[in-house]
DNA sequence: ATTTTTCATGAAAGCGTTTTCCACACTTGC
DNA sequence: GCAAGTGTGGAAAACGCTTTCATGAAAAAT
């Protein structure tokens, strides 16, 4: 008793009409007489008739699957982020193919051309570089894309994220307020531009506004792991720096219980403000300071904004900035 | 200069074969002599043809996209998980369809049907909890699936995971070996076999092995949030109990943290053992101890068990159950 | 030299929908 | 009473591929 698929065919012919009035009401078209309507959806229920969704696509060249491509879903700032395209995008009624790139620029090629061999009708991106191959693909397509929690550099594509050169600058400024005269910028690679280009912008502004000189041996530049943190924190511990800004929040909480585990006291000997906000921050003790960014809400705007694009409707602007916070916890004083 | 899709019959044409041969080369099929082989590469590059997944979907009767029903992403057990089943998924180019399920019955039923409507050659289904309607569901489709990280309470269904009741137990015994007489048992709702069936059960057979008396009052049913265990840590600090037993990260993580803040030493006044090993665990002053689970194989072991379910292959076991781990950290006595 | 195999390829029938025309049967309006 | 709508529904052509079957040519076997 092997369950045969039953097909549109079947429904027509069992309801006595034809496959195109199937097709109407289960389009939920209001051409049909709701008597047939009424009829053809009993033979449904009665049949157990499921559309074939991909007959669908190719018939109507819509997929209703958007396609994420995600660094790493381990990460809670990405997952975050996952979180909101995918409540957003089921409400719109698309699912979601989701692909780990783990930052690689071949691996994201690869995923980029699965997806778009998939017929995904969008694509959201999170990543903090772009190679030149890469957004020469995405122009080259005809599928919509936005970045999410990253802008892009030449600010070709659509994207969503906070202002980092601004909340970087707050958080550094704060730290200088708070007495401290060599603050530490620790972030990923400062080849990708959220770093080098908006992060290190901040920094350098925020260094301007208190007349403090750069200096380039402040600068550290790890990956976004918890044990590079920890690394650092031994590093750290034998300058006279007294205070650091971290781009990830793993990667802070690795300083801070590397610092910690060593017996420097934060915040009273060693301050520290982290960026992303994720539940990370909250759990260490003592409680990260950070930057706060509506995760849930970057991710949100950006399928919202990528179902727009794929409606055609016309945007009013591409680059969307949501508002960032600074919540003083306790690896800052007061 | 609209990018129009370029079809097989494109290449086809432009190479003067047929749709077969074409269909041929890109599948690999060997009956194609090597130039041939080469003319149809060569257009198919100058035309910078891509094969329509959907179309060949429809046609092969297989979309190579696999669906995975999560509890939540942002959860780092599912994440991890998620990772190793992406891993491997990749692997085997099959792609994943991600859905979020929230725990929730209706919810669950809702992207099983858009899976199955997609035509996914495959599940992987993480939640505690199965509902005989969702169960039925399973059964009655041909579709092959496999719960990863839980264990079909009546074993109908393929899974990996620990095994729930020694590793339970044995975390229980440790901290009545070390002296605690009265151990909570804290976990997410009893209504979830994991919970009320595996776990309840190790920790009883712990008691008893101990010559301990049940005690229903050690019971704290929650959630999985580390909100909960702030809420939790409040409860406990008035008790006489002097160590727990936490099904959750997160919860422990809160209950650690809630019983810190007000001043309760751990490990030397109350001891914790955690069971999911996520980073959180390390993150977290003291550490956690845990039970280790190996997260990222349960996910790889899950979707590989799933390729050879797809493939037809013959199957030893279908309930595989993985190692765990015992890490004493600090929130127990050495 | 003839028959049998094997190889390489093409023709065409699906796969399960959507969608574009058409056509028919009624209503309207005058 | 007739032309012009209007609401329903059917026929059939896509959609872009895979796959079966048939076929002719070349290679191997006799």
């Amino acid at each position: 008793m092997e369950k045969q698929t039953v097909t549109i065919y079947d429904v027509a012919r069992e309801a006595g009409v034809s496959m195109a009035t199937v097709s109407r009401v289960v389009n939920g078209n209001q051409n049909v007489k709701p008597a047939t309507r009424q009829r053809v959806n009993d033979v449904i229920d009665k049949l157990d008739y499921r559309p074939n969704a991909v007959a669908r696509g190719l018939a109507s060249k819509k997929s209703t699957t958007i396609g994420v491509i995600i660094p790493d879903v381990t990460n809670a700032y990405f997952a975050s982020l996952a979180r909101g395209i995918d409540d957003v995008a089921s409400m719109y009624k698309y699912n979601i193919i989701m692909e780990n790139s783990d930052e690689n620029d071949q691996k994201e090629m690869a995923v980029l051309n699965t997806l778009l061999a998939k017929q995904v009708d969008g694509i959201i991106f999170m990543g903090n570089r772009v190679t030149d191959k890469l957004r020469e693909e995405f122009s080259h397509s005809r599928t919509p894309i936005v970045f999410a929690g990253s802008v892009d550099d030449e600010e070709s594509v659509p994207s969503v994220s906070i202002d980092y050169i601004e909340s970087t600058a707050e958080a550094i400024s704060k730290l200088i307020k708070e007495g401290n005269k060599k603050v530490a910028f620790i972030s990923g690679s400062l080849s990708e531009p959220i770093n080098g280009k908006y992060r290190l912008a901040g920094y350098k502004q925020a260094l301007k506004e208190a007349g403090i000189k750069f200096d380039e041996k402040l600068i550290f530049e790890t990956d976004y792991s918890y044990e590079s943190g920890i690394k650092l924190a031994s590093q750290l511990k034998d300058t006279d720096i007294t205070a650091a800004f971290a781009g990830d929040d793993r990667l802070a909480a690795g300083v801070l219980n590397g610092l910690t585990d060593q017996g420097v006291k934060v915040p009273d000997q060693f301050a520290l403000i982290t960026s992303n906000d994720t539940q990370v921050a909250q759990l260490v003790r003592p409680q990260l300071t950070s930057i706060t960014q509506p995760l849930y809400d970057i991710g949100a705007v950006s399928m919202r904004l990528l179902t727009k694009l794929m409606n055609k409707e016309e945007i009013e602007e591409p680059t969307i900035t949501l508002p960032y916070g600074l919540d003083s916890r306790e690896t800052t004083k007061k």
